[in-house]
RNA sequence: GGGCUCGUAGCUCAGUUGGAUAGAGCACCUCCCUUCUAAGGAGGCGGUCACAGGUUCGAAUCCUGUCGGGCUCACCA
């Protein structure tokens, strides 16, 4: 039992006797650290069954607790706040449970459980990631290892969405000026090569809409009438036909898409375990619609187009289906949920890591599949984050205002690798080693700028202001754990044998880590049933820096003559260093050996 | 206009189911490398928690309204 479960038992046992009252829960919370104290014990809810002055019920319950409970030392009480002192043997004793578990805090997935699907990533093909999708893809990364390390099986997965009219626009540009340029041909990228192509069509398209305009058309008309995009529009309509030519060009473009997201998916250091493209299952839906129509879930206009009916909910009236009889964004979703649960019948939950401006769509989505009778649609999680933004505004592929995946994580690389050469720390570190960790350190600056804001929230990014590499961020954690390594290869001690052999007094920084390290395991299920890397970043920084003030003012080895306060210093840096690189880990950022 | 969401130090962000004097980092100002990595540590400056009411022992947190940003309400995705 944790202590904390101890302590409110006997608080409760100790109002019973004392007050003849029941208290249903305790409520603590960290002791603030101008007071003594390691846990706080709030007695003002207790005051609606028990009528007195606060200060006397906490004294009180402090004197029980110091008689009854072997852990309590020690309790003063302030206004309200019953401040408890803990033994420093308790803490003692946890760490010595925990410091040769290297997986301390994680949780190994039940055989038995349901399993979790995770969607990310999802992009279109016709143009390279960008900064948004960068977020995308760690926030669904990260959230898949946290759910994980939570206990649960977990599958990431991606719906491509390969068809459609935006890739129609790459490749009429490409077919028109492309004169058979290739990615071999032209050294670029596979996704740059097609997104350039992207950029073309709507120049051109910009053009033939001015053309027409000085012939006297209005916006809206040369909008529709612009020849290129009636091509466009006749290339979706020869693709959905089947025309072979139109298909061998969309496969070979989407090949060269597909090759280039992967060299960026390895640059992010994200992965997945199964795939599933639009133009596989944009037909799925439609049974389930045709099902939905008998069971009285779906109506059909007058036109022949399917709706639902979801004002009852407080929402609209969401079409299902085209008069024409072709799927929608929703009649596919619908599909590929279904779908994914037919392949993996062992998922009991989804989680859709999919931009805030989707909020509604997901909405709907999960309703109409509750409304069609999936049980497992209750599970069904819309992992909304925030735009990233410049200060210029909303990044928009088509008029180049987007910072690319890749030239971020280079550009960060690059000026880790400029601020490491200043600091010329990395002797004896050949090129590729120094290659390595640059790019270690880049990532880590790069993702924990990112994964330490809550997803809810909107990030404002600015090109121009360099991500930090000081303070709260990823180096600055990097770095600490790669000092900590440092004290390992010097000590050089068999960190063997207990401290619990001797009296050990705790100072007051190895107590605040121990307290630190205590609460990992909680940290990771917060952060799992919240969808919040957040969390795990706020941690690991406080953990952080609660050891470099440890570091700072408390002589591990050297200056330290006791010989089990160093065993036991440097175990304990050894396990601030194994939950720093496993939290890491959750969030998809490596640790170096030096820096 | 309807719905959703956000507003905390100059800037970027924390702030568990309501709890003590609202916390970090950056920036600015002092100190600390002949002890283990100074990408560090110790301290200072900086707040009407957008605003106004309400709920209660207690509100940044819950409710209502106002102001200001964002998203959304398509036979687009």
């Amino acid at each position: 039992m944790s202590l904390q479960a101890t302590v409110s038992k006997q608080v409760q046992k100790a109002v019973h006797e004392l007050y003849q009252a029941n208290l249903e829960t305790v409520e603590f919370q960290a002791t603030r650290k101008e007071f003594a104290g390691d846990i706080t014990i709030v007695v003002f809810p207790m005051l609606r069954v028990i009528k007195g002055n606060p200060v006397q019920i906490g004294e009180a319950i402090g004197s029980y607790l110091v008689d009854n409970v072997k852990d309590v030392k020690a309790f003063n009480v302030v206004k309200g706040f019953l401040n408890i002192e803990i033994e420093d043997s308790y803490y003692i004793a946890f760490f010595n449970a925990v410091k040769d578990n290297s997986t301390f805090g994680f949780v190994l997935p039940s055989v038995e459980g349901k399993s979790v699907m995770v969607e990310y990533s999802s992009p279109n093909t016709n143009k390279p990631l960008h900064l948004g999708h960068v977020r995308n893809n760690l926030l669904g990364y990260s959230v898949s290892e946290i759910i994980k390390a939570s206990g649960k099986k977990v599958y990431k997965t991606q719906i491509i969405n390969d068809r459609g009219i935006h890739i129609c626009k790459s490749m009429l540009a490409w077919k028109r000026y492309g004169n058979n340029e290739t990615p071999e041909s032209t050294g670029l990228k596979g996704d740059k090569l097609v997104g350039n192509y992207y950029v073309k069509f709507d120049q051109e398209y910009k053009k033939e809409i001015e053309a027409l305009k000085a012939e006297g058309k209005t916006e809206d008309k040369a909008k529709k009438e612009a020849p290129i995009l009636i091509e466009a529009q006749q290339m979706l309509l020869a693709w959905e036909a089947g025309d072979e030519e139109t298909v061998t060009l969309w496969k070979t473009m989407n090949q060269w898409v597909y090759k280039g997201f992967d060299v960026t998916y390895k640059n992010l250091g994200v992965d997945f375990d199964c795939l599933y493209y639009e133009s596989e299952t944009y037909l799925l839906g439609k049974e389930f619609v045709d099902q939905g129509l008998k069971t009285g879930v779906f109506f059909k206009k007058e036109d022949g187009s399917v709706w639902c009916d979801l004002t009852e909910d407080g929402l609209d009236e969401k079409i299902v289906l085209r008069s024409d009889g072709t799927a929608v964004y929703m009649t596919q979703d619908i599909g590929t949920a279904i779908q994914r649960i037919k392949d993996y019948p062992d998922v009991g939950g989804m989680v859709y890591t999919v931009g805030n401006e989707q909020d509604y769509h997901f909405s709907v989505l999960f309703l109409i599949l509750k409304k069609l009778g999936f049980d497992w649609a209750k599970n069904l999680f819309h992992l909304s984050y925030g735009m990233v933004d410049l200060p210029s505004g909303k990044m928009k592929s088509r008029e180049g205002t987007v910072v690319d995946a890749d030239d971020l994580v280079a550009e960060m690389a690059t000026t880790a690798g400029e601020i490491s050469e200043e600091l010329g720390k990395l002797d004896g570190y050949s090129q590729d080693e120094k290659n390595e960790l640059f790019s270690t350190i880049g990532l880590g600056a790069l993702k924990y700028y990112i994964l330490k804001v809550d997803p809810k929230k909107r990030i404002l990014f600015d090109p121009k202001e360099s991500i930090d590499f000081q303070g709260n961020t990823g180096p600055f954690i990097q770095y600490t754990y790669a000092r900590i390594q440092s004290i390992l290869r010097k000590a050089n001690l068999e960190a063997e044998g207990l401290v619990t052999d001797f009296a050990y007094e705790l100072h007051d920084k190895e107590k605040a880590l121990l307290k630190q390290l205590q609460v990992f395991p909680e940290v990771i299920q917060n952060a799992a049933t919240q969808h919040s890397p957040a969390l795990l970043a706020n941690y690991t920084y406080d953990l952080v820096k609660d050891f470099n003030s440890f570091y700072q003012n408390v002589p591990i080895v050297l200056g330290n003559d006791d010989p089990q306060s160093q065993v036991f210093r440097v175990q304990l840096s050894n396990m601030v260093a194994q939950t720093i690189k496993n939290a890491f880990g959750l969030l998809g950022i490596n640790v170096p050996e030096r820096m």
